[in-house]
DNA sequence: CTAGGGTACGTAAGCGCTTACGTAAGCGCT
DNA sequence: AGCGCTTACGTAAGCGCTTACGTACCCTAG
């Protein structure tokens, strides 16, 4: 129940890594000081707070800039509760699309001044919570948390009770592309991406297409399943089927899952893959057992992320602005709590690249 | 004193982040008192610092794991100087390369209760030089520093300087695959990359080669250049030639890199692109240019980042560990100091995939 | 002219921790 | 016995900020 690595052992490493006080930089009295003024204004004017003549704000800003101020993030968030982190739950950091998300985030806060401190729950909704409750623990101010929801009521049930507890003492919350939370949220719309996905292959004559998909508890994968299902629905009268297999959203699942489509559902003339990271698994399979993209097969992913275009041969896929999303995400935390939770839709846009072209005609 | 009614908290005004102060988190005093010992002592025995009898310091551990203790880093750092978070600066978080060696960074200081701040420096010196300075400013204990260096000396200096005297009070500074800053750092062997990498292409017959390189002024560049020269010098005997085009270390650099070499050099049978990011770049282009791989021009890589290996061809590439160089440039920069810098030289391998073959015999 | 109220600023009390220094007890030594 | 040394612990002084509250001053209304 404890974070790992809580040994007396690893404590330690605290004890080594100290700072001379010497490591002299301005401090809030030498701006006082010099600006003639008390501390209390001083702070006042440069918090941008109201009580301080527009004269002597403007004197203790010029001075704090000639200085080279910069206030000391830690004695801030000790004495005011003000908290200046912001804690990012990812999945894998190096998956390009977290990294991508990572990227908007880190780029906002770093204009904020604000310290980002990312964790990694490897997909582990057990180790999601641990993670969860670990920021809480480091007394973040904000909490960032991304990657796909899990239909387990339970599991997510606590991790939304602890995001309740959270903001109830003043913590924010922003989620990405997750909405059973409870949260603020920025969240694309799978489902009419999976739609247009599946309208797309459709529209190029595909009848018997399959679903790589990611793992059956996910939202996500439940979301653009159901799209791709509602379109396909709609066209059932003109004999379209579905098949669908789960696996995970990485490349090796969408390896996995494309060996299984291969074998058990032959007549398959088009993959739909619920990432992009499955759909290079995909292409990498096929490849390998010599099936033509798209002459024989068609394949399309989901997220666009940055090598979907330089991959050969190049993805069909739905863009989503995930470093955007990243950025709105801390920008929605960042406002003021309204009493619901806000959603923030992001766009979509269907590329169409060369991983698909017309159902071969047998 | 504790009003449960309106605490300066949830008024919340103008976006402000305030937590209440009711978020009652147990404190050292609350461990103190149960243990019945002084503060100092306390803190001492959780600290692991001598001068706490043993049965004395088990109890004070036992009640503070019981109590779910976690020390408040900002009042931990402001109180103590000592630093527990890490300021790693890279390239370009969504650069898989990067996002590789962070999550190795974010998984160790993770298991060691550490806070990650990244920072992006968008491969600019001047502004990699700033985030440097925002670091130190913001009272990190320890900095890790990736990417290339770069040839400017003066650039490189100011760098130094900055790190010498981070170091001077007490910081702990590791630098990843960048070794003319005078720190510790885990360093690849570039040149003998370059080299074998050259030496598989000229086993394979080729005698024209190109070189796709990063940005002329980079240490990463130079040293992987050199190791395919010397190389290719060794057999010059054979008529092996070398061709360079400088561009830059991103998918687009590859591109742009070669498109002139198609252009300026239209004897080359082999690409060496210094990075994969470039190689996927140089892939790319030779696709829409219709310019078959590796039948008519071999491609190889350097890095080997993950999906390198899904690539259509795959890519024969360097392979680095850089999930693990991220983990031990940590682990050095969390051991005490030495006189002189020390260098962890990480393996590499040449993997050989589909992206080379014999030189076509024109 | 004075009460009442607003504005601009100062004073000082912490936030939760680390640590220099002080103290009391126990030990061996002469 | 008396001295100094070591060990184990307590006391209290901050670390650099924020902010509740106090104070001086000016303005307006009565």
């Amino acid at each position: 129940m404890n974070v790992t690595g809580n040994r007396p052992g690893d404590m330690d490493v605290f004890g080594e890594l100290r700072m001379s006080r010497a490591n002299q930089r301005p401090r809030l009295v030498d701006v006082a000081e010099h600006a003639a003024v008390s501390l209390a204004t001083a702070s006042r004017a440069l918090a941008g707070r109201d009580g301080v003549s527009a004269e002597v704000a403007d004197r203790i800003r010029r001075i704090a800039r000639e200085l080279g101020y910069v206030a000391n993030p830690y004695a801030r968030t000790l004495a005011g509760g003000a908290r200046s982190t912001v804690g990012l739950i990812v999945h894998q950091v190096d998956d390009p699309y977290f990294s991508e998300i990572s990227a908007g985030v880190i780029h906002l806060a770093a204009e904020q001044g604000l310290l980002v401190q990312i964790c990694q729950s490897g997909r582990d909704p057990a180790y999601e919570l641990q993670q969860l409750r670990h920021l809480i623990a480091q007394r973040v101010g904000i909490i960032l948390i991304s990657g796909s929801g899990y239909d387990d009521p339970r599991v997510e049930a606590e991790a939304r009770a602890e995001l309740a507890a959270f903001q109830e003492h003043g913590g924010r919350v922003a989620a990405i592309g997750r909405h059973a939370l409870g949260v603020d949220a920025v969240l694309p719309d799978n489902e009419a991406g999976g739609f247009a996905l599946a309208e797309h292959l459709m529209d190029l004559g595909h009848r018997r297409i399959a679903v790589a998909a990611g793992s059956a508890g996910l939202t996500t994968v439940a979301d653009r399943l159901a799209g791709v299902s509602s379109a396909v629905r709609l066209r059932g009268a003109y004999g379209a089927d579905l098949a669908v297999v789960h696996s995970d959203f990485t490349r090796g699942g969408g390896r996995a899952a494309t060996e299984q489509i291969l074998n058990e559902h032959p007549e398959t003339t088009a993959i739909v893959a619920l990432n992009d990271a499955m759909a290079i698994g995909v292409l990498s399979t096929l490849r390998s057992r010599r099936v033509a993209v798209p002459a024989r097969m068609s394949v399309v992913g989901f997220d666009d992320v940055s090598v979907a275009a330089d991959l050969a041969p190049s993805l069909t896929t739905i863009r989503l602005p995930m470093t955007e999303m990243g950025r709105t995400a801390l920008a929605l935390a960042l406002k003021p709590r309204s009493a619901r939770p806000r959603r923030r839709r992001t766009g979509h846009l269907l590329v169409v690249r060369d991983s698909t072209g017309p159902a071969p005609t047998t």
